[in-house]
DNA sequence: AGGTACCGTGGGAGCGCTCCCACAAGTGAT
DNA sequence: ATCACTTGTGGGAGCGCTCCCACGGTACCT
């Protein structure tokens, strides 16, 4: 182990101190132009700027948050129960939206997984030592207790899909229920009119939007909402075969499936075909994501997109601004915001 | 702005002292004992335990990486310059062996995005800095400076499939050249006799294994390689779809394609059926990576897994082991550590 | 002229830890 | 009994920064 002082002074990294002396002023003014204070004077500043870069010096992070008791850092909290939930787009595309609003800032991220039980406890230990500014926090089911924690702890937090209409915490949302609205006009505009619903996990607002986006759609196009043609689903493929055996069993004479994610639409199309009804022909097909999947499919299939690349973006940029106001919006009282995003029919041969 | 004074005294988060003050020790032997240190005796041990556990004491992160010079973080370099690099199950799968083999240490994981210039250029800041103790570097090209750049800073880093033969710094990959033969010999085994390979980008080491795999299980099961039925592709979608136009045109008696990835597959699929060609009666088609798209393609995709998990993981363990040595195997001479673990092939429909 | 601002600046104190030196107490050889 | 070690321990110094107070200088008022 490299001892103190064996540490590399061998022109090794330099410290706010050299670069003060090389630009002969003082420590405190080195900082304040390093963290872009106006109280410096345009040539006191150039000078300390060129010897920066004569030296390449970089703060060293450890010690300003320890001095400035801050960290920089904010945490992608992935929950990862159901396992690899990250797997479908909706994962990447938002980080690669929370990459691009990141890479503006000094900020960094941490990921964070918080599947079991021990790393769940892992994560209150850290968010308790505040090791990060801001936590982002990713599909949460209605029960998880770290919302709470964060609002107690007072650590900024932004949530994507808020857990209730009520939601406290900051958060960025798609549009649940237009997508499912634009989805089932599409439907009826296309000539259907027996059209089911595979509903996601019911626990999950959003999913619950989307079946009232789907009530409503149908109401306001003047049709009837049969409540045989809903039958609860979870997301997932297998939960969509279970769901399509009980719809054909219970209303053969549907005539198009609105399933409320892709994979989902992928295992009710699999009944639908060992039920020998073709697609689109007999049975329309629209699911929700437009992941890979959907585009792949046979034939390809209809999908909401969600704007998620944005809404990663969105989403560090509110919970920058919570950083900066140093104070979780709970306790600023007032307003509660809440950012939801439009989302976007995607057409294939589904439908 | 928290001034310095009005940081939390009112019960905020303790200190090694007042866990020292707790215990009745002194500072360093709390280090000690936090530190797992031998050298302790085993009552003072538990005194310190309990004050520890009474206090809820965590260490300052930052208070410690400035004292012992080191940030135990690691980053996961996301090249990220052909977007949505981790769309596919690659990286997701990548990021859970990652994260659980993580979670028995107290290593954070940073996630870095070099993708534009503009972002390797701090990139390249922060390892100046030292700002991670290790790096993983995940689906680097052939002329990739980073991994030179690595080994120049003295940074232990792990790199997920070797830039060539002679790849210098630590490496976990999977067995492309083995993948690639068991796909053919399935093949084969399925009584095909001219079996064509849509190649990967041939400016990665993996791509070329995999052509060395195609072409050793072809020799060595009797067959002569003909050069016509190998087309490059480059692992993408409409790369597939070029690459098997120009193959049926140059060889239309071929009975079996294996392509070096599933979207490539997934093209080539495409225009298999739009030139009549039934899957797999008229000709077999096998993947590789073993994707969503492999299992809801149809038919269904004989495909490739790669144990991208156990890389991971391995991956970890590997950097781990480099960072315990301060010191990048470079440096250390002698041994490159290179693992390679097994695929498995999944039979399916297509073949 | 003196007073009162403010501006730009230097540098002390301190963030919470690790490292290491010093030292007391114990152990065994001489 | 002395001398060497060893073992466990306490606490000083210092990591590189931010925050803030104090200070000299200039500008503007009375």
């Amino acid at each position: 182990m490299a001892g103190h002082g064996a540490r590399g002074r061998s022109g090794g990294r330099p410290t706010l101190e050299e670069v003060a002396a090389r630009a002969g002023v003082g420590r405190g003014t080195v900082s304040r132009v390093i963290n872009g204070s106006p109280r410096v004077s345009d040539a006191t500043r150039a000078a300390v700027e060129a010897a920066v870069a004569e030296l390449g010096y970089v703060p060293n992070t450890a010690a300003r948050a320890l001095a400035a008791n801050r960290t920089d850092a904010i945490a992608l909290v992935v929950p990862e129960p159901e396992t690899r939930f990250f797997a479908e787009p909706y994962f990447s595309d938002m980080l690669r939206g929370v990459g691009a609003a990141l890479s503006d800032t000094e900020m960094q991220l941490l990921l964070i997984f918080a599947g079991s039980d021990r790393e769940r406890q892992r994560l209150a230990q850290y968010l308790a030592a505040h090791r990060v500014d801001g936590v982002l926090l990713v599909s949460v089911h209605a029960d998880d207790p770290l919302p709470d924690l964060l609002a107690q702890l007072e650590i900024p937090a932004v949530i994507s899909g808020p857990r209730s209409a009520e939601e406290t915490l900051t958060s960025v949302d798609s549009d649940n229920y237009g997508g499912a609205r634009s989805a089932v006009e599409h439907l009826i505009a296309r000539g259907r009119h027996r059209i089911a619903h595979i509903t996601g996990r019911l626990d999950v607002y959003g999913a619950q939007r989307r079946i009232d986006g789907y009530r409503e759609a149908l109401r306001d196009a003047g049709h009837v909402v049969d409540e045989q043609l809903i039958e609860a689903g979870d997301f997932t493929e297998e939960g969509g075969r279970r769901a399509m055996t009980r719809l054909l069993a219970r209303c053969p004479d549907l005539d198009a499936v609105f399933a409320a994610s892709d994979v989902t639409a992928a295992g009710a199309r699999q009944v639908l075909r060992e039920a020998g009804r073709r697609i689109p022909e007999d049975v329309a097909l629209v699911g929700y994501d437009d992941s890979a999947i959907a585009r792949h499919m046979d034939p390809p299939l209809t999908s909401v997109r969600q704007p998620i690349e944005e809404m990663g973006r969105r989403m560090i940029d509110l919970l920058l601004t919570e950083i900066a106001d140093r104070r979780p919006a709970v306790s600023r009282g007032l307003e509660r915001r809440q950012v939801v995003l439009a989302t976007e029919l995607v057409g294939r041969a589904s439908s």
